[in-house]
DNA sequence: GTAGCACGTTTATTTTTTTAAACAAGAGGC
DNA sequence: GCCTCTTGTTTAAAAAAATAAACGTGCTAC
């Protein structure tokens, strides 16, 4: 993340989607200069400008950035390098590496007491499992409900919906794994 | 990513780390009023300053942009539900649930002291990844060899070849998983 | 060879963002 | 009440980026 250039970067990009400076701003509606200072790191895009480039490749930021922060062939991973994928602050899903490349997604959950994935249920393409490594949690299945505790494991087709919440007053911790990733 | 609001989002992330606009303009070294006029939407950064602002956090831009992107069913599962996968008396691999059905192979794996998967590397085709729960283990994965401690965790590719060995006089405990299942 | 064209680069002007400093609102302490 | 500290917000001046248009280069057609 610290040496990354992003002119390049871009000029990468561009390239790699045979698309002239032109033509790419003609696209994103743009000047060809603009794409030009910016490849040659002689100014400094914000981030609309760039979301407004990059619209026309097509390709989203967190894709464009995604090269420089979690490299490819990295295998061990200290739990600080986890990456945390929650936003809500009561739950924190610290995901294992690349899970994208590996078509794997190892997360460490731990869910605070009254942490709650939603009433909303949560659906996606894959199937999870995982273990209970610590606390307590209640997982809906389907029409299944159960609190699972410490040594207690789950495994389904993600498809169908389901919630994970913390009824008791002890965080709660889960290793799980899903295939394919589900974000 | 079409509806992400930048400036809601650097607010949400600078509240979950309970930073004030100014204690975070110090740390990254810019002025307060940039990160109020951002979070209001009311100017639009640039990529480096956002860059800038995010190392006060710390966080990187991959994980700033993140959040967009991107039946006779058994479900649930005690401890004594699981399967023995293992055949050696020094190491277990406690399955969870039908894991050829789920192309998903979740394993408790415990490696008493000494416990080794075998000079002989373990090779499938395979993704696999784990956290260590306790205890200690040695895992070399092709030419890289680190020893993993608890909360420390790994993913690769499992067509490299690989093997666990427990050198501590500690029992060791791996939540892993695995897809498609290797068994 | 030279006319036409596409390419990336550069420059003067306009537009936008950053800064520095002032402002207003709320929470304690005394 | 009054003072002080911290919070987020706003504003005029300074700094930086985007534009539009020109420039230079290399390629192909004729």
């Amino acid at each position: 993340m610290d040496d990354f250039d992003l002119g390049q970067r871009l000029r990468q990009v561009r390239s790699e989607h045979k698309l002239s400076q032109r033509e790419l701003a003609r696209r994103a509606g743009v000047t060809n200069g603009t794409i030009s200072l910016i490849e040659k790191n002689q100014n400094s895009p914000s981030v609309s400008m760039l979301r407004k480039i990059l619209e026309g490749i097509p390709m989203d930021l967190s894709d464009f950035f995604a090269t420089e922060a979690h490299p490819n062939d990295k295998v061990f991973f200290k739990p600080d390098e986890l990456r945390e994928l929650s936003t809500s602050k009561n739950l924190s899903f610290l995901q294992v590496g690349d899970a994208k490349r590996y078509n794997l997604q190892i997360l460490c959950e731990t869910y605070e007491p009254g942490a709650d994935t939603g009433k909303t249920m949560l659906r996606h393409n894959s199937t999870e499992g995982g273990i209970v490594i610590s606390g307590c949690v209640e997982l809906t299945v389907g029409d299944q409900k159960r609190v699972l505790r410490k040594g207690e494991s789950y495994l389904f087709d993600s498809t169908v919906p389901h919630r994970f919440h913390n009824t008791s007053n002890e965080p709660c911790e889960v290793i799980s794994a899903c295939t394919p990733p589900y974000i």
